[in-house]
DNA sequence: TCTCGCACTTGGGAAGCGCG
DNA sequence: CGCGCTTCCCAAGTGCGAGA
């Protein structure tokens, strides 16, 4: 019974259609038709299973290729023309894989599709609006030397011939190219740029002009000439067979064709004989009249030749040996020719040699003229600034002196002169327009007084230095006394040991250092470390009793040990500073080929220090 | 009328940069 | 690394205007 009750239970759980109702005629034919049927009815169970298992395998492959399709077309689409925002979804997309999402995944991705395709089209279209009719041609080409382009070399070219200042050619370039809408151009060739491509153009020009006239059998000048403003400028034209070329004033024609000719007239024999026909012509009463040039002439001789010597073959044999004979003749004058003009050539060689030497001979005296000029100059103007009792310091010095003054004529010099000092004999580095002098006075000390405000800035950051290194000193260097300068709360050494410029630069003497000072306590640094003393003039005593004469002197020769050996330097007195008024002096080694600039490191020496050493005679007053 | 200063051009050379 | 080119700097020359 249970066994039949276990049947039925199974039995049950089979599905309706494979239910087979049993029979009573044969129990074991039954039971081994029941036994068959189960065993069926697991297979289609198992059957049934393996379908759905394929289906839903199928299911998921055809998800896959669809969310495979639609990655391929994201990352298809274009990186840098638009912006698109990927949004969660999409980020989320490759994580979806199952089931009914799949279905809302193909439909983001059909509408994304849709999204690329519409803002690729609208990027295109604004390409297209912002696109100028013409391409803008490339600044620079892609070549060795990333050379301009030759259509900027045109506008450059174009800019010269109609007088545009150099200085001004690529902001006009530029302007223009903004005003038109062309993408804003960054690297226009600068000044030095345009000055080159002007010389190219030049060179060619002078090529052209120069081949023309070389080949050229009919060669003719004309000249015209016109008053304005009372003055007469003359133009000449040369006409060739291969074109025309101007000659004239830059008021007739470009600077840039002026420019053309000068080089031509200097170097050129082709154009020295074209100058003195030129100079022929308009010397004349005014006519205009073809001329030819001397090698025109001297082809025209040597086809003559030729000629001549054709027709004497014509007359055959019987005239050969008169052929012969003027043959003979023709060579020997050839020789001669040649001769003559080897002997020339030397001659000219020679010459222009001598030519030469006294070129250079003339441009080094021209040279050492201008330098003794220049030093006489400097000179002068150091001996007017002493006369006015030195370089004035303030505003306050400035009007006292020049309200002291009764003629305009005189404050006017006393301000130039201050000027000038300032420019030529200190080299102070400003503004350029500060030393215009032909101004009015007021003009005049405005920029003064601006001189004088730029140099007590760099006066007040170098002071504002002193102080720190100054306390390095005493710290290290206690033991050195003050009894040189008792009103000063620092010691004397330290003062005058201070390096004041720029650090980045090599010292032209070496820098005084602590150590030195510590194992010299009894002279000052840089003087401190003169070991020998050189008999001094005896002017150089005098100097020593009255102290302001030091306002007025600049040069000094100071010497001291380097260690090794005593060395001698140049030295000049560039400001009196600081609180304790102590002299600022720079230092150059023209020995070793260092001359003066602005650039040297300054010292701060104190009055006793000078006298110390004015006295040992290691420092001298040159001037 | 001459001189001087300024602004600008011109020529030469050196340094730096980029391409082949 | 060499070469071509640009850029910067300097000196000399030139024209113009202001001032003596």
């Amino acid at each position: 019974m249970k066994k039949l009750m276990h049947m039925k239970n199974i039995y049950s759980k089979f599905p309706k259609r494979f239910h087979i109702k049993p029979t009573s005629t044969n129990l074991d034919t039954q039971h081994k038709l029941i036994s068959l049927k189960k065993k069926v009815s697991v297979l289609y169970l198992q059957l049934a299973n393996e379908k759905k298992k394929v289906k839903r395998k199928n299911t998921k492959i055809t998800n896959l290729k669809k969310e495979i399709d639609f990655v391929k077309v994201l990352n298809k689409r274009p990186k840098s023309t638009a912006k698109y925002v990927q949004t969660d979804a999409v980020k989320t997309l490759p994580k979806i894989s199952m089931g009914s999402q799949c279905n809302l995944t193909r439909l983001d991705s059909m509408e994304l599709k849709n999204e690329i395709t519409y803002w690729q089209n609208e990027v295109i279209k604004i390409n297209q609006m912002n696109e100028p009719d013409q391409p803008v041609p490339s600044v620079k080409e892609k070549t060795r030397g990333n050379p301009f382009s030759h259509k900027i070399r045109e506008c450059v070219l174009a800019c010269i011939s109609k007088n545009v200042p150099m200085q001004n050619i690529s902001d006009v370039i530029g302007s223009i190219c903004q005003i038109f809408n062309v993408e804003e151009i960054d690297t226009l060739p600068s000044v030095a740029s345009v000055h080159n491509i002007s010389r190219e153009a030049k060179a060619i020009c002078n090529k052209q002009l120069e081949e023309a006239i070389k080949h050229s059998d009919n060669l003719t000048i004309m000249k015209d000439a016109t008053t304005k403003q009372g003055r007469q400028f003359y133009g000449a034209k040369i006409n060739c067979s291969t074109g025309e070329f101007t000659l004239g004033h830059p008021s007739e024609i470009s600077t840039f064709n002026m420019a053309v000719l000068k080089p031509l007239v200097a170097y050129s024999t082709v154009i020295e004989c074209l100058g003195q026909m030129a100079l022929s012509i308009l010397k004349d009463d005014g006519t205009t009249r073809p001329q030819k040039n001397h090698f025109t002439q001297h082809k025209f001789d040597d086809n003559k030749c030729k000629v001549d010597v054709e027709k004497q073959q014509d007359n055959g044999m019987a005239r050969g040996k008169k052929m012969r004979r003027i043959k003979s003749i023709i060579m020997a004058q050839a020789r001669k020719d040649a001769e003559i003009l080897k002997e020339k050539s030397i001659a000219d060689d020679i010459k222009i040699e001598q030519e030469r030497r006294e070129t250079i001979k003339e441009r080094i005296e021209e040279k050492e003229a201008k330098l003794k000029k220049s030093q006489q100059h400097l000179k002068d103007v150091i001996n007017q600034i002493d006369k006015m009792g030195g370089k004035w310091k303030n505003e306050f010095e400035m009007n006292s002196y020049i309200q002291a003054l009764q003629y305009k004529k005189d404050k006017l010099n006393a301000l130039k002169t201050q000027i000038l000092f300032r420019k030529d004999v200190e080299k102070q580095i400003c503004d350029k327009t500060l030393f215009r002098r032909n101004l009015d006075i007021q003009q005049l000390q405005k920029n003064l007084i601006n001189l004088m405000e730029e140099e007590n800035k760099i006066t007040n950051l170098e002071d504002a230095i002193v102080p720190m290194e100054v306390d390095a000193d005493i710290n290290l260097s206690g033991i050195l006394s003050n009894h040189d300068n008792p009103s000063s709360p620092l010691p004397a050494s330290s003062t005058c040991s201070t390096v004041i410029s720029n650090p980045d630069q090599l010292p032209s003497i070496p820098e005084p250092s602590t150590a030195n000072n510590s194992q010299s306590p009894s002279s000052s640094s840089v003087p401190k470390r003169n070991q020998s003393a050189s008999p001094s003039a005896p002017t150089q005593h005098e100097l020593i009793s009255k102290p302001p004469c030091w306002f007025k002197k600049k040069y000094i020769t100071h010497t001291w040990d380097e260690g090794s050996e005593l060395t001698t330097y140049h030295g000049k007195k560039i400001a009196l500073c600081g609180t304790q008024k102590n002299f600022r002096v720079i230092y150059w080694n023209e020995l070793e080929g260092q001359i003066e600039n602005t650039n040297l490191e300054k010292y701060d020496l104190t009055v006793n220090e000078l006298k110390n050493d004015i006295s040992e005679g290691t420092l001298k007053i040159i001037y």
